[in-house]
DNA sequence: ATTCAAATTTTGAATATTCAAAGTATATGT
DNA sequence: ACATATACTTTGAATATTCAAAATTTGAAT
């Protein structure tokens, strides 16, 4: 069984992994993923690599091996279970889960995290609408792609919302940008670097490129 | 904040505290309830000493100090009510939930604790029977007594089961040795060391000595 | 080709926790 | 009073994880 810490960095290769639809990962973003000096992460990688987790190409990245990916797998797949849970059993905050289950996410057993699956009905995805992996280590993945990249006029329904950040998250949802929700976009500010968009008969509001890289859609 | 080794060593301390009616905890009794040598106990103990935790005797023992026993309080009280989740929320075999609990009770917020107390109903007490500390680290003290000491004729109450293994919580629960059951003394066989107990009007069966001191009961 | 900045690796050191084995104190029985 | 078993402490060493700072490699720009 690997350490905590071990199981921190399989998680973070695969989200990266999945995000840049790449399967090697640099060590740069291995460290600012995990907020470790790139030395520790170097150091770390090595000893992870002589454990079968992942191979590691010097200088230029890291790629989990099947054995790695199917735990970082069930990594994920813990901690989207337990946002869930958080946010629909206990009813704590859109924007306070992602912490909490990082921490749980090490101390719940494959016997309690599948009761507890079974008692919040087998749900697909989490909270923030990222689909949560199977027991087998498979994922769902939608053809979703970033709001920034819909053309003017579009009407698109939220998937989810990739950024993990409170202040974020907070804000996405007092705007509504909440997956399930429908969006239209209605216009381009190329000067501003913005797009106006509009939910449902709300009043319009703007969103920076930045942010708006940050919410998939589709159609 | 304590590592979640020093959270162990001070719910055990509390533990055996709380048990042995004693202030002051042996250093063999601290080694052996947390499964690591002699020496090991020693070291740590002077670190928590300098830490707060606990005041240290050398050769005599450990007391924890008003800080020490308040965090000892909030472990425990994350103990008993992760437990009781285990049990009510997840339908958990009583056998298993302790090993789970011990997991968790690291991992789990003050704030998802105070949400998952608010769930289950604020309950008084864990699956065991035994009483769930306040947030403010007060225990309820029953004033129970072993089934050992009673005396033939008797008709009791079991209020707990203070022991945590696997095999004994399975076997106690085969015979309805469960909290809040009645039991009757039928008499004591001296010379087999043992009592003969009868749960309602199911067949009687004997327990011997070292078993019947494991079940508090009250009138 | 050469230079420079960025990314990565190496090195040396620190922390927390653990063990085994050797040493020391204490209490108990004769 | 003395020997001894038991309980406890000390010592030296190992592991995993981390950092800071120095050294190296790489790729891009001149």
């Amino acid at each position: 069984m690997p350490s905590s810490t071990v199981e921190n960095y399989l998680k973070n290769i695969l989200i990266v992994s999945l995000e840049t639809k790449s399967s090697v990962v640099s060590m740069g973003k291995i460290a600012q993923g995990l907020s470790v000096t790139p030395g520790t992460a170097t150091t770390m990688i090595k000893n992870m690599a002589a454990d079968g987790w992942i191979s590691y190409f010097p200088r230029k990245g890291v790629r989990l091996t099947r054995k790695g990916r199917k735990f970082a797998m069930s990594m994920l797949r813990r901690h989207r279970l337990l946002e869930t849970f958080l946010v629909e059993t206990l009813g704590l905050d859109w924007s306070e889960i992602h912490v909490e289950a990082e921490e749980l996410e090490h101390a719940i057993s494959e016997k309690v995290l599948e009761k507890l699956d079974e008692f919040l009905g087998r749900p697909r995805t989490d909270p923030h609408g990222h689909p949560i992996p199977t027991k087998g280590g498979h994922i769902y993945r939608a053809n979703s792609k970033t709001l920034f990249l819909c053309k003017t006029g579009m009407k698109v329904r939220i998937d989810s919302i990739i950024d993990q950040e409170s202040d974020f998250l907070r804000f996405a949802r007092s705007n509504k940008l909440i997956p399930g929700n429908e969006v239209t976009i209605l216009s381009h500010e190329k000067e501003a670097d913005a797009i106006i968009l509009q939910i449902g008969s709300d009043n319009p509001f703007s969103l920076g490129s930045r942010s708006s890289e940050k919410i998939l859609v589709s159609l």
